[in-house]
RNA sequence: GGCCAGGUGGCAGAGUGGUUAUGCAGAGGACUGCAAAUCCUUGGAUGCCGGUUCGAUUCCGACCCUGGCCUCCA
């Protein structure tokens, strides 16, 4: 089965055709590790997540990258801004580096809550300097730069199409336009659209980190880092570069104006943005300060498959309007999900007979919507469907919820193949159980009732179930 | 100012030139000692105005509104 994707470039709907036949090679960018990841940039790597596990269903073999970006940036305004993670090193009275490990830490934690697979590569901007080094002295000796103010800039009238991917029209673009309260407009620029490749005058004083270079000690500009790390672990030409909206007009542009500068051919074959979360005030921003983070969901006692449900019912490239009661409607469907799939567990444990035709017809269903541009809530739809067909037999509808869940990655698998003794309780209530149970054939409600709340006070939940069967949950996981 | 994306029931969110997915919430009912869960039934929407059409939520145009990018950000 072919795969479509939107392509950015174009704004068209495309068939996926790899480079190399089976193999696919694609870049993700990823965080700013000077603070935490908020649950808006998250949805960004739930969308990578899905296509990551969409292309290995297809039965590709993948090298997904992504880096960490581990060098300052901007806190602020022009000259008053502040490298931001030099900022939070001192607050936190930390070395950079500490504050760089601690929220890479941090990320990779959250990735894991939401059972998102790691990048094949994940890569350190602060250990590709070099690279980066090579990299602009290549594009440097092809003509694309000159110096001014002690930093080598990228020069954008020396590349034709700078502009195709965000339909910049290069006499409409204004310096500092937008919604700045400070405007201060960098006078070393010839055009406004060039971008900086090494500063060695650095805006704030006392840069973190700087490193010797041809144009002498300094760091990095914002945007090679990506290129350099790109083309270092995906070669000269790679198949799909991922990243947030927010991106397209200047960090993409910008990476494809030095890439190909450099390599002298197209770069990347498909690029794929996600759209953002917005709150009701707009976007939930990272530098405000004031932002949601996977942790305070679970503070709040929302588990992280609740959030990832919540991000599957929207299309990636539309923007999802986040709210507590948005989210509280993505727990109720879970916690029914996952309800309906203990149901079903029961009813195979007596009848474990499939019905393969009809399997087949609701996994190629749901594969439809996914290799369809990763159409994730039709997909989830048809999900649902299954669930409640009439005719699906119970151990089908398991079969058809683990594939649903290889690229979903729901922990519905876990909950199907738990078994029931998964859930371990102690002797003593074991006994209280068993009491309780013969409570119930006597019809001694009131201890019946007492016994519960006992278990309860112990942390067992119990359920009763027709034929005097009960099923015990953990009650401090259930919310 | 330029560019981009949207406006669908109480909430979230799809598709579609002709009975408006799906989930949550609501209402009614079944089952149940109670609780929980489950099942059945059910009401309710396409920003505004024109145009094209036999027919538009869908196509076209104007308008209104919302959000994003043009500073690092997913």
């Amino acid at each position: 089965m072919s795969l479509r994707l939107y392509n950015t470039m174009g704004r068209k709907m495309e068939e996926f055709k790899p480079i190399t036949p089976g193999h696919v090679g694609f870049y993700g960018c990823g965080p700013t590790v000077y603070n935490y990841a908020h649950i808006g940039n998250l949805r960004a790597y739930v969308f990578l997540d899905i296509l990551d596990k969409t292309l290995q269903l297809l039965g590709y073999d993948i090298k997904h990258v992504m880096n960490i970006t581990d060098v300052g940036h901007l806190t602020g305004d022009g000259d008053d801004g502040e490298d931001k993670m030099k900022k939070t090193a001192e607050e936190r009275h930390q070395s950079v580096l500490e504050v760089a490990k601690f929220y890479t830490d941090a990320f990779m934690a959250d990735i894991d809550a939401l059972n998102i697979r790691h990048p094949d590569v994940i890569c350190k901007a602060t250990e590709h300097i070099q690279e980066m080094i090579d990299l602009i002295k290549q594009i440097e000796a092809n003509g694309h730069t000159y110096m001014a103010g002690g930093n080598l800039y990228y020069d954008i009238s020396t590349y034709d199409d700078y502009g195709k991917l965000a339909n910049l029209n290069l006499d409409e673009l204004k310096a500092g336009a937008g919604k700045r309260k400070v405007v201060v407009v960098d006078e070393n620029k010839r055009n406004p659209g060039d971008f900086v490749l090494w500063f060695t005058k650095s805006k704030f004083e006392d840069q973190a980190m700087t490193w010797d270079s041809p144009w002498g000690r300094g760091y990095p500009g914002w945007h090679i880092e990506c290129s350099t790390m790109a083309m270092k672990y995906l070669g000269e030409h790679l198949d799909i570069h991922c990243g947030g909206i927010d991106h397209i007009a200047v960090h993409h542009e910008n990476e494809i104006a030095q890439s190909e500068a450099f390599l002298g051919h197209q770069w990347v074959n498909y690029w794929m943005h996600a759209a953002f979360l917005q709150l009701k005030d707009g976007k939930m921003s990272k530098s405000k300060g004031d932002f949601l983070t996977l942790d305070t969901l679970v503070d709040k006692g929302y588990k992280p498959e609740y959030y990832k449900y919540f991000c599957l019912t929207s299309h990636y490239r539309t923007s999802a309007n986040f709210s507590f009661d948005a989210l509280d409607a993505a727990k109720n469907s879970y916690e029914s999900l996952i309800n309906k799939i203990i149901e079903q567990k029961n009813l195979a444990r007596e009848n474990d007979s499939v019905d393969t035709e009809q399997e087949k017809q609701f996994i190629d269903s749901f594969n439809s919507f996914m290799f369809n541009d990763l159409k994730t809530p039709q997909a989830l739809a048809v999900m649902w469907d299954a669930l409640k067909s009439n005719t699906l037999p119970a151990k089908s509808k398991l079969n058809f919820l683990e594939h649903v869940d290889k690229i979903f990655g729901l922990s519905l698998t876990d909950v199907i193949n738990k078994s029931e003794s998964g859930f371990v309780v102690s002797p003593e209530d074991e006994k209280i159980i068993e009491q309780r149970q013969q409570a119930r054939i006597n019809k001694d409600w009131k201890t019946s009732d007492e016994l519960r709340n006992l278990l309860a006070s112990h942390g067992v939940g119990i359920k009763d179930l027709p034929d005097n069967k009960y099923q015990l949950f953990d009650i401090t996981k259930a919310i």
